[in-house]
DNA sequence: AGAGTAACCAAGCAAGCGCTAGTGTAAATG
DNA sequence: CATTTACACTAGCGCTTGCTTGGTTACTCT
């Protein structure tokens, strides 16, 4: 059963079944397809995991800690001024999004599916990560760099992120970098 | 089998299976579920809808056919000041995503479910809002209103409008025009 | 060499799934 | 009056689901 260990055959199941579950949706993913895209047999899964839900949860926390981890980071090395930091975080948004992009669409749109146990523990990771965006768009507001409520504004820049999973294409001419810097300039007045 | 009429019962099927869908997701959903909240038997409910698809293409046809129908009378009542058009816009899409938001909920997390054929059917008419709008965007653009690129700029304020739905409390304090307004503001800096 | 353990497999159970077939009935239509 | 139409029912088929069971293999540590 391996209760919540983090052995490295966990790991890498784990990201294959993050590939399945934005492939397919958390619900049409079968044991069976999860066994054999790693694979193994459909009963040998759960020698790994509890159950499916489980799975899930493993999937959500990787990709959270992880944004949470690179957050932090960006904002430790980047310099104090607010314009700064704005920028740094949304580009540390979009960074995790999308180095790790499975296991947040899997966070952004299965999040339901999980069970109201792990779905408590799992908020709490969520909190602090929305907690440091908050205070660096708080910092901006009082510096006058942008205007309006800080609850509206990061909720409104959050989707306006977020919702890029839904249409964003790594692939062409514009780097992450670039959408992370034109959606602050949008919002920055004094950039134009 | 009552291929693709409207009949008025049809209409109120419509309305009781959006309402599951978001409360349960449309796979979670079983027809047993749909005919128990309609008051019916399961198997009296391929009466009215060829198959499980058809009634989720039912809902997302119905909520954009509003979206549309609202933008457009919209864009009509009011004046040819890229301003007033714009917010006026942003008005309209936040009132049809929360008068209808069952439908909108399906059709923005459950769109991927669609099978091929009505996917294609449907993508015409999200096409032809999604066109108001970029239509909306590129006269503020000129208007020197706003800044940016026209693709990303609407892409991201339909990002943050679209994941209102997410956070956005209606019996709370603010009203959607306020949303609407706000999320205006914060885009445009003459208006600070 | 022997013990312990992590990883796997074949087989299958009980429950639930979408959907079909065939029938009954009351109201509208010729 | 006869027929059609709309809507509902019962019963269940064929299949898939998440998960369990009981046992085997391969490797590590003493």
């Amino acid at each position: 059963m391996n209760v919540m260990n983090a052995s490295p055959r966990r790991k890498e199941l784990t990201r294959l079944a993050a590939q399945l579950f934005v492939q397919e949706g958390f619900d049409r993913t079968t044991v069976r397809m999860l066994a054999q895209e790693m694979g193994i047999k459909s009963g040998s899964l759960f020698h790994h995991f509890k159950d499916k839900q489980e799975i899930l949860a493993a999937v959500i926390e990787e990709g959270t800690q992880n944004a949470l981890m690179i957050a932090r980071k960006a904002l430790d090395e980047c310099a104090a001024e607010p314009e700064v930091r704005l920028r740094a975080m949304a580009r540390a948004h979009l960074e995790t999004l999308f180095t790790d992009r499975n296991a947040h669409v899997v966070a952004l749109f299965e999040w339901r599916r999980l069970d109201p146990a792990a779905s408590a523990h799992l908020s709490h990771l969520r909190d602090a990560y929305e907690a440091l965006w908050v205070a660096v768009i708080d910092d901006a507001l009082e510096a006058g760099l942008i205007h309006g409520d800080r609850f509206l504004v990061s909720r409104f820049v959050l989707g306006a992120l977020n919702w890029t999973v839904r249409w964003y294409d790594p692939s062409g001419p514009r780097s992450p970098d670039d959408l992370a810097d034109e959606l602050v300039a949008m919002i920055m007045p004094t950039s134009a």
